[in-house]
RNA sequence: GGGUCGCUAGCUCAGUGGUAGAGCAUCCGGCUUUUAACCGGCUGGUCCUGAGUUCGAAUCUCAGGCGACCCA
């Protein structure tokens, strides 16, 4: 090969030298500012979640920039008018935590950090509209996540109540349901959660549980194990409530059921330890008891009341209730596995046909009456535990012997005729407690007067600030309490002295509505405009983490309805396409016998890793990248070394997006040396067409051909892996294409040259915009490559005039003959068992069955 | 216990009825102005297992195994 003139050798690959100058380049430019002028059907929203400014950035926000990246740069030279913003989720704990350690204020923290990471993300050439920047600390934002709050009180989705509420002992601060995670841990502190009995304010989500549950199956392009997450957590169960009269009282208890069809096999109530009945009916002699049955249920979270390796506990509470269905007397328990938030705080148990009954029924000696039993009746077995499943029912009464399924509908009906039940559907979901006792949060816009109640603070008087000089110690109370003269205030209403709410709102308020801030983040006016959000949302593609399949994503979902029923916005769902991306891990070295990590560089013989102090064997498995762990890599590191398009090439390329991508030090190389490749082919080929003692026209022909199949193929499936998010395999293409078109150049004509590397080039420039840039500019062109359009593949380039007929003899192959296309079966068959291959199997027999595939093979059958 | 996803070369992954592929790693050779070299070539497969459907199965069906996550 041509490439030794000193020339070439000459332009070395530089990234540092290539990214700084176009970075800087398109922003001088503007070349990626929104247009405004668009209509619904051009535009292409491409939303990343928005980041923490924590400070620095880390390999997964690197991923996940960098998708929507090539997914904007993809649609925009496909004609489509991009929107591609960035913004900053800056309240939040951290903050707080690093002025108390710092002795500063949380928003200085905050700004620096986010200048540094906005240097970071520039660096990683991302096409983001810095004018669309959002920042939820600022006031120009949380004025209007005020705004909103007060849309929703006076459409009473905010309300305040007392509830029992989880505690977190660390962060000093409440949390909602969603943030504490199946342990009973804390999302972010990890503390063990506490129960604590506050007045809160909550939002209500509730109303909207149905249509959040249902509006699922119209995300037909999100991930299902997010839909599934979802239905899950709003946990919808159709049912009834059955109302049971009290032995010698006049009270009436009402249990929520999914299965009536079990009524006459009740044999006993539970209520939650905190119903409201029990008092009215506890005996003197028991209220100690009472008491401390209440004081250990306090300290226990939900989770662990529910769960079913823990023996349940109860108490009989002396009084009886009766079976509306079949009159029977049946004893009233207070039980631990019972939670008053969930239906109505009493559930009728049925040992026989549910395990957390049967349980319970085992550890107090209660009965158990079977009323179904299974579909086969010979088989008695179904007695020695709970039959949880649907069958034939028995001792019921009237109901006996028909399908429990069908006996479900006629005892509900049964029942709501006589008064005793009636149809009640149940959610798992509650309401949204959006209080929190920290400062760095967007303050809730309420003013407590002694004679008004609680008056919002009207809109034209927003935002409410947070005061900036405030002494901060992590201890104590809320930060807001101790400011007097920011308490106290007027009321709105009278006039008189009030006092300010102190509770700050959870963060996830802010970031449940960014995505709508982002279309006009400098109106003053509004928080944004019902025609403009049309044209842009729903969100074309939203690309995040997993960990937010309930929390961000349930919120934003809720608050879009919300904003729809308030009528602020026409939207039912905010985000039509979601790819949750997997994590970035990294080797560690683990030993797992006291779970130490240790660094790369303590470990002494990479091939036989002992513990630098114990001399124990240890693992090397791959996990998340984490300080705690020793396996983290820094994006700017990378980006210093390699480039940025290297870094963003490997991302891409090592695993499909959706998937945990494992961090490999030499497979950065590899795609090092990809780029290269790249960078020199395009100089090769550039050097080739300069150089007119070319070869004879009949070989440039046929190599024109194939250099065009190639380039076409390559249009053809990278297009196709970019609409389906197959960005690795999208990459594998560029590679074979490169590979494949280096071998054949030098037999090209220029033109075909010309306009093949050109096209290269192009499909390129999406994965790895400056190398591509910089091509672009090499070959002769004037304007940015990126503002080209998406090649468009010729399906007439990609077929060929012959193909490889393959010869299997009974389904196996064995040969193959080049012949010309379009051959007719009968031709094929012919050409096929005079074949060499098929004679020899064949020796001399009559082949049983011929099967021909047109421009594919031939099977012949002995 | 239920659900979702996955299992293909040493590694990470494509291929979803018709020739088992890519990149990286390994190995061999060449070259050299060794940033981090570079170039060429070779090797490498029980497509998790079993049964079924089919002329033909990595691909479809059924059963099982292993793993990850979610729910109970």
């Amino acid at each position: 090969m041509n490439n030794t003139t000193s020339e070439i050798i000459d332009q070395r690959y530089e990234p540092r030298d290539i990214e700084a100058y176009w970075q800087k380049e398109w922003a001088n430019k503007g070349l990626y500012r929104t247009n405004t002028d668009v209509n619904k059907d051009n535009t292409f929203y491409a939303l990343s979640m928005f980041p923490y400014p924590s400070g620095s950035l880390h390999m997964g926000h690197v991923r996940n920039y960098v998708i929507t990246d090539v997914l904007a740069r993809y649609k925009r030279m496909q004609g489509y008018n991009v929107l591609h913003p960035m913004g900053w989720d800056a309240f939040g704990l951290p903050a707080e935590n690093a002025a108390i350690e710092r002795d500063t204020i949380p928003s200085t923290w905050t700004d620096k950090n986010i200048s540094q990471m906005k240097d970071q993300l520039d660096r990683l050439g991302l096409s983001i509209d810095w004018a669309k920047e959002v920042t939820t600390c600022k006031e120009d934002y949380y004025k209007w996540t005020q705004y909103i709050f007060n849309q929703l009180h006076k459409n009473n989705l905010a309300y305040q109540k007392k509830a029992t509420v989880n505690w977190d002992p660390i962060d000093q601060t409440v949390l909602a349901n969603e943030q504490v995670d199946a342990e009973g841990k804390s999302w972010r502190s990890g503390a063990k959660v506490e129960k604590k009995e506050l007045n809160q304010w909550f939002l209500r989500i509730t109303s909207f549980a149905e249509d959040l549950n249902k509006d699922l199956v119209k995300l037909k392009d999100w991930p299902e194990r997010v839909r599934v997450m979802q239905k899950n957590w709003i946990g919808k169960s159709i049912g009834a409530e059955i109302t049971f009269d009290i032995k010698n009282h006049n009270q009436k208890i009402t249990a929520f059921t999914t299965r009536i069809d079990t009524v006459y096999g009740v044999s006993y109530l539970v209520l939650a330890s905190n119903h409201p009945l029990i008092d009215q009916l506890i005996n003197d002699k028991d209220i100690d008891q009472l008491i401390e049955f209440r004081n250990t249920q306090e300290k226990l979270s939900d989770l662990e009341r529910n769960s079913d390796s823990r023996k349940k506990l109860g108490m009989y509470l002396g009084v009886n209730a009766i079976n509306p269905a079949n009159n029977k007397e049946i004893p009233i328990w207070i039980g631990d596995y019972v939670i008053m938030e969930y239906g109505t705080g009493a559930v009728m148990g049925v040992p026989a046909h549910d395990s957390r009954d049967y349980k319970f029924a085992k550890s107090y000696n209660l009965p158990i009456n079977y009323v179904i039993r299974p579909n086969n009746d010979e088989d008695d077995s179904y007695l020695n535990a709970e039959y949880v499943d649907k069958g034939i029912m028995i001792n019921s009464d009237t109901f006996n012997g028909i399908e429990s399924d069908i006996a479900k509908t006629k005892i509900l009906e049964l029942g709501s005729n006589s008064n005793w039940a009636k149809p009640k559907i149940t959610y798992k979901l509650r309401d949204w407690l959006i209080s929190r006792q920290r400062y760095w949060g967007c303050p809730i816009p309420i003013i407590n007067c002694k004679k008004c109640g609680q008056v919002r603070v009207p809109d034209e008087d927003l935002p409410v600030s947070l005061p900036i000089d405030i002494k901060l110690t992590g201890k104590g109370k809320s930060p807001l309490t101790t400011k007097s003269e920011w308490i106290n205030t007027c009321c709105p209403k009278c006039g008189n002295e009030a006092k300010r709410e102190t509770d700050t709102m959870d963060t996830f308020m802010c970031s449940s509505w960014y995505f709508l801030r982002y279309i006009n983040p400098e109106n003053e006016q509004n928080p944004f405009i019902k025609s403009e959000i049309d044209k842009w949302l729903p969100v074309k593609q939203y690309v995040g983490g997993i960990e937010h399949a309930i929390l961000h994503l349930l919120y934003s979902r809720f608050l879009t309805k919300a904003l729809k029923s308030c009528g602020l916005l026409n939207i039912d769902e905010p985000f039509k396409k979601l790819l949750t991306q997997g994590m970035v891990q990294a080797i560690t070295y683990k030993n797992s016998n006291n779970n130490k990590y240790f660094s790369k560089d303590q470990i002494k013989d990479i091939n036989d890793p002992k513990d630098p102090i114990t001399g124990e064997n240890i693992d090397i498995i791959y996990e998340k990248m984490s300080k705690s762990k020793y396996n983290g890599v820094d994006p700017s590191l990378v980006i210093d070394k390699y480039g940025a398009d290297t870094a963003r090439m490997f991302i891409l390329f090592k695993a499909p997006p959706e998937k945990d991508l494992e961090w490999d030090d030499s497979d950065v190389e590899g795609q090092y040396r990809f780029i290269q490749r790249l960078w020199k082919f395009v100089f090769n080929t550039l050097e080739l067409t300069k150089s007119n003692s070319r070869l004879n026209i009949e070989k440039e022909k046929s190599q024109d051909d194939e250099a065009l199949r190639l380039i076409n193929i390559a249009i053809k499936e990278i297009t196709d892996d970019l609409d389906n998010l197959q960005f690795n395999t999208a990459i594998s293409e560029l590679m074979k294409a490169v590979n494949g078109l280096s071998s054949i150049v030098n037999n090209c004509s220029n033109e075909t040259l010309t306009n093949v590397v050109s096209i290269l080039v192009k499909i390129t420039s999406p994965f790895s915009p400056h190398i591509a840039e910089e091509l672009w500019k090499t070959i002769g062109n004037t304007q940015s490559i990126h503002l080209q359009s998406w090649p468009k593949f010729d399906a007439s380039a990609i077929e060929q005039d012959t193909f490889k007929l393959m010869i299997q003899i009974n389904g196996k192959v064995r040969g193959s003959i080049d012949v010309s296309k379009n051959l007719s079966k009968e031709q094929l068959e012919d050409i096929a068992v005079r074949s060499e291959a098929a004679q020899k199997w064949l020796d001399g027999r009559e082949p049983k069955r011929i099967i021909a595939v047109p421009n594919k093979l031939v099977n012949i059958v002995i």
